[in-house]
DNA sequence: TCACTTATTGCAAGTAGATTGCGATTAGCA
DNA sequence: TGCTAATCGCAATCTACTTGCAATAAGTGA
């Protein structure tokens, strides 16, 4: 785990435990945003003890202080979490069939925001942007 | 209720009960996407005597027949059913102070999908799109 | 018009994901 | 090493939604 991700979590007066550096460890080493209750399965699988309320608790609190990203996808009944640090905004596309879930590292929504801003008088703060369909496996 | 929607109700071997009837009265009468116990909520108004889970089956019905469509949004804990009929592909944006949802009757994605069909490799079925912000009156 | 078939309904119970209460544990610091 | 508040595990709770089942009623057609 990166020295700087420790040291937010310090400076937001949150204390590095055990179980927060394995829930750290999975979301860094997953390409893919992760479900509490995967991430779960991921630490079971490591043998690292931890009780499923404990995963909740973790990412709410990484995304408190902001080191990580809690996502709604389309078709998908769970919340699902990656780590902010590096990777730029950008968009999702998730396969139907095997659930398979990847980055889309563009956003063609810029222009598009100032115009939905002067058309409808919201103020934009974010979006939601993101496909699904079908993997080359399950096509 | 237009004819055309009875008729398909008919033509998917369904039927058109009283209840079924309040609950597309609410949806064509509402001009943004309502969550079931919103539309029951509308229901208990007009006192039309229903049970939620009424609602739930009737939704699940309509969209299975393909008469209303179910979405997602962002920050937001339940599906929302909106009717298709005359309404073209559009997207949404949603005030995070009071919920407020309005259409947003464009689509920027045409171009955007058939790259990243060549970029990923995968075979996009559809996307999702949904703004956030803040809207006029809560600014 | 009336009986028959089966879609639909209301009510109760059950799921799944997520949250909360609380007493026990432990990280960080003096 | 001892103190204090953050964190933990476990059980209970919550919310949105689904399912089982017996009762009801929409549509068909005799
Ligand atoms: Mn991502
Ligand atoms: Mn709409
Ligand atoms: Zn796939
Ligand atoms: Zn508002």
């Amino acid at each position: 785990m990166k020295t700087s991700v420790k040291d937010e979590i310090r400076a937001s007066g949150k204390r590095m435990t055990r179980t927060r550096q394995a829930v750290l460890g999975v979301l860094e080493s997953t390409k893919y945003p992760l479900s509490p209750l995967e991430l779960y399965a991921c630490l079971q699988k490591q043998n690292v003890a931890i009780d499923p309320v404990t995963v909740y608790r973790n990412l709410n609190a990484l995304k408190t202080i902001g080191l990580v990203r809690r996502i709604k996808l389309h078709h998908d009944d769970q919340f699902r979490y990656e780590m902010k640090e590096g990777r730029a905004h950008h968009h999702h596309i998730r396969c139907r069939i095997c659930g398979k879930i990847e980055d889309l590292l563009l956003c063609p929504l810029k222009k598009l925001t100032s115009m939905i801003e002067r058309e409808t008088r919201f103020l934009v703060g974010d979006h939601s942007l993101e496909f699904s369909g079908w993997c080359p496996k399950c096509q």
